[in-house]
DNA sequence: AAAAAAGTTGAATTATATGGAAACTTTTGG
DNA sequence: CCAAAAGTTTCCATATAATTCAACTTTTTT
């Protein structure tokens, strides 16, 4: 077996995470998490547009927007306002739903 | 019985939102359903600050804005940048998570 | 019932998201 | 391989979200 009486250095992702973009905490790893969450709603977007079979200009025209405008939501998002993600999903009759949820132990003691 | 042989005017509350409001896709009933969206984010804020036991002050210096500026996410909430959502909750290590969900059978036929 | 603390509001400013137009690049269909 | 369609990018204008400051109101504490 490979692994047997290997003394290897294994890292977790997150420590991995830790090492090459920053830990938790740190400007430069929120960045990280803020730009791939960005990136997962972009292709959220274009997933759900090529589910409904339209393209990038057709979508614009249900929205009443220019298709490069679609094109940035889906591609270019460093950020977005809650009311275009709406607009957009609701004309790829998709919903939308956001929920918070608070980790009970944490913070609960101070 | 109260309801027995009584033929009444019944109204489902979806029927009265299309009546009072306007039915789903008008201008009017989507502001209505954003707005109320925005309310209960705004809620939500406020809620999970108080489960942390913070002032607004407080939370704001957390995140490094102005109280006022928490009263107005808390309240005169009418849109927001998913940036500012993320960045208020993760300061009261709380998740916020978003999905889609798209209904199969709409659409896919055209 | 004062004083202090917490929250709200309005006006003003700054930062940036939304959007259009047009040129450009990539992909697709014949 | 060529043409058309789809998608991307850049430049630019405009709308509006984010923010502060200071005065004001409401709530809490003593």
């Amino acid at each position: 077996m490979a692994t047997k009486n290997k003394k290897m250095k294994m890292m977790t992702l997150d420590q991995m995470k830790d090492k090459d973009i920053g830990k938790v905490g740190t400007p430069e790893r929120d960045k990280y998490e803020f730009d791939l969450r960005m990136e997962v709603l972009g292709d959220m977007i274009k997933s759900v547009r090529k589910e409904r079979n339209l393209t990038q200009e057709q979508l614009g025209e249900l929205i009443g927007v220019q298709k490069s405008q679609i094109s940035k939501l889906e591609r270019n998002t460093k950020n977005v306002t809650i009311e275009t993600i709406l607009k957009v999903f609701r004309a790829l009759k998709a919903n939308v739903r956001f929920s918070v949820e608070m980790n009970e132990s944490e913070f609960k003691v101070a």
